[in-house]
DNA sequence: ATTGCACACGTTATAGCATAACGCAATTGA
DNA sequence: TCAATTGCGTTATGCTATAACGTGTGCAAT
């Protein structure tokens, strides 16, 4: 899938998010853009839906924030699963792709028939500036 | 780590989990008990606190509920990693452990010299049979 | 050209999830 | 006894997310 030209509120969305050093929450990109016009969380939802469905902006459930993806101009969903490992301290961070891991998660679903739809990786702890 | 005693409100909130056909919310615990004298959403949350410490209760982050660990009497923080598979059509988690999966994630963690605290690996789909 | 549809958008209201801050009671151990 | 710890209850509040309504715009089919 082609990302197709992303409307106005869908830009400033994203352009926060890509500027931002970590994650962050729908509300702090409500405040962000509270100046160009936005006053309600909707409009960010609406404008993240869409984002995070073109496959440019990736969810982090265990800390209810967005973060732009790290493959600027590429389409994320061909990666495979992505993990994150996020950093508690400075929030910073990093996202990879293991095919091995993949692969023995939907081993594993196979042996079950479960039909996988997204799946979630998400490593929290302390980046290596931070646990020093 | 061996797990204590629980306390009354502990008990209670672990029997609910056990009960369960899948996950809870908080807050559909704290309905749950309000026959035993549950008030607020705290006297759930400062529970779930201590069961998750204790191992006998694991968070879905992607879904925001919780559930009891499916090793009853074991401490399943012994068992590495743990993973769900999530049904988003009857709410049934299966849960398991994959210690290639483990190992994958925790030699990349090692290579970014990123201290790992809390791992999260969720699978968010269709079961067998709802699938079908 | 007009009608119908899809889509983005704006607004208000509400639902759902989680914790802060206070104080009280029971337990334990120096 | 005194201090420290832990669990508990209550009130209030904050954060996260969506429902429901209506508006406007662009575009394709008739």
């Amino acid at each position: 899938m082609t990302t197709p030209q992303l409307t106005k509120n869908q830009s400033l969305v994203f352009d926060v998010l890509e500027k931002a050093e970590g994650p962050l929450s729908a509300y702090t990109i409500l405040d962000k853009l509270r100046d160009h016009g936005f006053r309600a969380p909707l409009q960010v939802y609406r404008a993240l839906e869409k984002l995070l469905e073109y496959g440019v902006v990736h969810r982090l459930e265990s800390i209810n924030s967005f973060v732009a993806c790290a493959h600027p101009g590429d389409d994320c969903h061909s990666h495979g699963i992505v993990a994150f490992a996020i950093c508690e301290s400075c929030g910073q961070v990093m996202e990879f792709h293991d095919h091995e891991v993949d692969h023995r998660l939907m081993e594993w679903v196979r042996g079950q028939k479960f039909k996988p739809e997204k799946t979630t990786i998400e490593i929290r702890g302390l980046c290596e500036a931070c646990a020093a």
